[in-house]
DNA sequence: ACAAAGAGAAACCTTTCTGTTTCATATTAA
DNA sequence: TTAATATGAAACAGAAAGGTTTCTCTTTGT
């Protein structure tokens, strides 16, 4: 329910102890907060700080039962990393795309040096 | 040649700037600072601090030549992050596959709950 | 009815990030 | 040789990350 902070997949993968839980909840099918503390030689507070940032990019799903607090992996949001990740394949899959590149890249080159000198806010930015 | 730091792939592609300066590199040979810092609202500084993160996990390779230095796009690293994702790949490939687990997760729980009153030390830490 | 168990929230502290500005240094073009 | 170019290094600042302790609330077992 809160809302504020705002992650997105790669943050919430950046912390070993995340990527730990991650690991951890795919192989149970669901676990309390007690028994996913069980792991780590940090405090309650802190695993359950870090559950919350995974359930904000939707790698972890959560649900009340009694008084305790299931978790359990959900997999989907790492499909944004994969595809992030495909971009790059060409690089290692055929060294001879990636020659290809560079050769195109003479060109590109001479592109952007006519063009930023009249338009110089090709400054996309953002991923 | 700053060595303290020591950061991870995970890391490295956590912020978005930085990501943004692999797929720039990616799609040139080389650029030079002045060349890359034009496509960011921030810094020659920050940028350059920016590089020197991804240098240090080997996602870019540098090389003095004259005044300037040049930048380039080293793939080989991602493969870490492609062979961490390949455990995932389970999960949305086959629910079978998934469900399979969940359903042998039901004895592996009541295995951990008998183990764990002996041997509560199955806290391996990291990965 | 009550103590114990399971969690979340709040307040606080340190360290790490990300970015800035300023200064120094090495090349290169006039 | 001098000014301009290309960068790195240092010092600093604000915000975010990761953790802790303490307190409160709900549910459960006796």
């Amino acid at each position: 329910m809160t809302s504020a902070p705002n992650y997105d997949i790669f943050q919430a993968i950046a912390d070993p102890t995340r990527r730990k839980i991650l690991r951890l909840l795919s192989n149970h099918e669901e676990m309390n907060l007690t028994r996913i503390c069980k792991h780590f030689p940090i405090s309650r507070p802190a695993v359950s700080k870090h559950l919350r940032i995974l359930i904000d990019v939707g790698l972890v799903k959560e649900k009340k039962v009694g008084r305790e607090t299931r978790y359990w992996f959900e997999p989907e949001p790492l499909l944004e990393l994969k595809q992030w990740l495909s971009f790059y394949e060409q690089f290692w899959e055929n060294k001879i795309t990636m020659l290809k590149r560079y050769v195109e890249d003479e060109e590109i080159n001479e592109m952007n040096i006519s063009i930023s000198k009249h338009n110089d806010k090709d400054k996309e930015w953002l991923s």
